[in-house]
DNA sequence: GAGCATACCTACTCGTGCGTAGGGTTACGC
DNA sequence: GCGTAACCCTACGCACGAGTAGGTATGCTC
């Protein structure tokens, strides 16, 4: 049925991996677009210039597809943060490497960024697999905690460490969201006016210093 | 046809805005468990001990089913948050009100919440509802932030606000999340934790603290 | 240059679920 | 007690989109 009479002539016929990649891109863009429901295979399969029954086989059913774009994206972002920091580097500072790798990553991959924190959160079948990376960070984040409290003798109790750690990681998606609806600000500097908060609030606490409810207020190392 | 034979003799037939807040619940509660798309009209009337074409002659259609919950929602919400402050009360009480109203309501209304902010902020067409919702907020954070600021006779740009008030609502938020998969934990001591990663921190930013990148750190008030 | 695997296509099937047509029944005013 | 309006139902039409059947072309090996 002469498929694709115009056009250059040796075009197609790609090998496999650089296929996968080409529809990867193209999952990822039409899904963090669209949301995964909205998103049509045939749309995808579009996007990547080759048509749907290619998309089967080569990387499945909708489902495992969306998971191979979270499993990319959520790789190259944990990659972009562990190449950034070096284990001998001090609390602040592998907190400010962080920081800025995690910014930076974002400001460059907005469309990965859609995909896994605003994509993936509401859909029954991956809200699991974000969830384990969304764990793995706050562990990572709350091991540093603690170990920078241990190092000064202090104890905590796990729960109160967790929940620091959850706020910490909140505070920097969101305001990983707002840099990517800010195309004009600068993810370094944005790093550093999150490092403010995050550090300033973190050393605070971190030397002993609390606040407490209205009745009972002051301050009180333990 | 006779239907419904069983059951108690005179039990349906109610008035409109019952039935309303009825389907109200039952569609929350649906949409909150399987998400937008995956919640279906024959479900949410099912649950609301209805048929389906009720639905739509009081709610209209999925579309608009969806933006009724998160209006509802989403007013309740502001509302616990409203009834708690007062405008007299110091910069840190109100932060600390707001904080318990807010964590309290969310301990309250698991399903609202998952609505609200797992499901929305994934679906394209409500993208726009809860971004508004949310942009509200964040004004209100910055606003108290700006004020206690300039009542110190001190000057900030606003983006910087901006960041900050972004850090300090997705940190709330992010912790809302965690109590909502926590149901053992007590909203009020959540709060109180949230009020020292949050209060501690922007406190002393408020107070002139900054952290400068490596190269050159320092503490310098502007 | 025959054989074979790989890359690629068009054109379907079929389930699912939104939205509606068309009709029945109870309450309430008068 | 009769009309009318509100409440409520059982069906169905229909579009959309996931996944597939079945076939074609191209390059690579020997």
């Amino acid at each position: 049925m002469l498929a694709r009479v115009s056009s250059s002539p040796t075009f197609r016929r790609l090998p496999r991996a650089v296929r996968e990649q080409q529809m990867l891109d193209a999952a990822v863009k039409v899904f963090s677009r669209r949301g995964y429901h909205g998103a049509s295979m045939d749309e995808i399969a579009d996007d990547a210039g080759i048509s749907k029954p290619m998309v089967y086989a080569y990387l499945g059913t909708k489902e495992e597809l969306f998971v191979a774009c979270l499993h990319r994206e959520g790789t190259r972002m944990m990659q972009a943060i562990a190449d950034a920091v070096a284990p001998d580097l001090s609390a602040d500072e592998r907190l400010w490497r962080s920081l800025q790798a995690f910014l930076g990553f974002v400001g460059a991959h907005r469309d990965g960024w859609a995909v896994l924190y605003r994509q993936a959160r509401g859909e029954q079948p991956f809200a699991g697999e974000l969830t384990a990376l969304r764990r793995r960070i706050v562990e990572l984040v709350a091991g540093m905690l603690e170990h920078t409290l241990r190092s000064e003798g202090r104890e905590v109790t796990g729960t109160e460490l967790e929940v620091v750690a959850y706020a910490l990681v909140g505070a920097t998606e969101s305001v990983a969201d707002w840099l990517v609806d800010h195309p004009e600000a600068d993810p370094e500097q944005t790093a550093t006016q999150m490092m403010n908060v995050a550090w300033v609030g973190a050393a605070q606490l971190l030397a002993g210093t609390l606040w407490r409810p209205p009745n009972k207020r002051g301050e009180a190392p333990s």
